[in-house]
DNA sequence: AACTGTGAAGTGTTTCACAGCG
DNA sequence: CGCTGTGAAACACTTCACAGTT
């Protein structure tokens, strides 16, 4: 989705996964805990410990970085936490903006995790008259009025999007067209941006949901019987494949979940 | 990738792949919202773009639930609400509590998205005694000391943890030990659990560093040569270039993660 | 001896493309 | 004809297992 193709040509493409990269920083904060405490080296099968990965992987994954280890020793901390960072872009300065200071919104602006790495809460947006002025997190909150403005000033590429659903569509038209490149969006809705704009998004409800579903399975081991309401509408159509042939061609090794 | 091989006798193996599961909350929003205009069926392709997926992918998703479209007409909108609000669990309530009412556990409480499914917010938790008492989204916070006597008395399976890093791990063991087996964990740690307890993990400062590393890519397209800081310690080695395919749209990682 | 780096195999996910049904 | 449902191909990611290095 967002994303799109991003068609690059192939600059001598280092092309990390895209898995790879989602457990960088989980492994920056690992690397940063040790480095607090003055450790110099770390081993893969530690450092997967930490990070709550296993040791194949983690190794897999930094091979992708580059050569940084030392055979029979481990890891520079140090150096790692230096390439990962660079890696990552976090040796130089994100200025963000936040817009919507609900009570999320400031929660997201008093997030210590934000400032540590090289992201700057450069602005507080709020499309309530009554909340300019007010500060929030020490920073005072701007009216949407501004918003161009802002982005532009301080050359804002990250928007974080903390509105309730029904504006986040327009917040996020504003931010794009004033420049920002990339969303990370709260509020629970999809999002339509143009090719070469990145959105991830965050969402409760949906990682609760995927919790309940995974709690209904632990729950309910046989008893297919529903308790709850009857289907409302329509025929009831059977099951999918009974009994029957259907998956697993040779060796079964059913899927992931059970039933 | 969730619990490895789950042993499980293979009942009819429904076995639904992660991925879709964690899709399956996004339809069904897009339906509800269709329900709520009334609209009686809806083809995999207008679904799909209202998902923010493609249509093929969607079609399979929706294949793994059973046969639930009408060839050359598509999908009755309540019926699938009812589907796959089934599959996910949340024709049954799911009462929750959220250990940590600091600026984000409030925010949570808050959230309308929450109670708007299965989910009830039965308790929420806090180590401050000043807070107790206090009501947040109109629900007195309690205690710590609380806590076990609540999931207990409640049948708690589901747990959000907004507490501070130095906290959660402790929240998290109290929570399993008096019987949660899923938990939502907010604060920025691994948290070790034993098998048969789901993890899902949100990390604002994650989001924002995996955006901040494509938003590096967009910026520099050939300048390697990097602003920041030099490497502190180590010879600098060389940069392995894989050339290969780059890049891909965003999907989404998954991250449950059990013990 | 200890540990990294990585091909190769295994597993999971997406996309294609079209048969099949209403 | 239109649209679903799905094998099969393509792609992505993980794990294995061991060669290679210090």
């Amino acid at each position: 989705m967002a994303t799109g193709r991003t068609h690059r040509p192939a600059t001598r493409s280092r092309g990390i996964p895209e898995a790879t990269v989602a457990r960088l920083p989980l492994y920056l904060r690992a690397l940063t805990a040790l480095s607090e405490r003055s450790v110099p080296t770390v081993s893969s099968e530690e450092l997967a410990a930490a990070a709550g990965v296993n040791s194949a992987k983690l190794r897999k994954d930094f091979s992708y970085l580059g050569s940084y280890g030392t055979r029979g020793v481990g890891y520079d901390v140090e150096y790692l936490v230096y390439q990962i960072s660079r890696e990552l872009g976090l040796t130089q300065d994100w200025p963000v903006v936040i817009v919507g200071i609900g009570n999320l919104g400031a929660a997201l602006a008093n997030y210590g995790g934000f400032a540590s790495r090289g992201f700057r809460v450069a602005a507080l947006i709020d499309a309530d008259p009554g909340m300019a002025g007010k500060p929030v997190a020490g920073i005072p909150v701007q009216h949407t009025d501004e918003l161009e403005k802002i982005i532009q000033d301080d050359g804002v590429s990250i928007g974080v999007i903390a509105t309730p659903a029904g504006a986040a569509q327009q917040v996020c038209d504003r931010l794009v067209a004033a420049g920002v490149t990339s969303i990370l969006n709260f509020a629970p809705t999809v999002l339509n941006v143009p090719e070469g704009v990145d959105v991830r998004k965050v969402d409760l409800s949906i990682e609760l949901q995927i919790l309940a579903f995974h709690e209904q399975r632990k729950a309910g081991e046989e008893a297919a019987g529903d308790a709850g309401v009857a289907p409302p509408v329509a025929a009831r159509k059977q099951q999918h494949a009974t009994g029957s042939a259907e998956q697993g061609p040779d060796g079964d090794v059913p899927a992931v979940m059970p039933a």
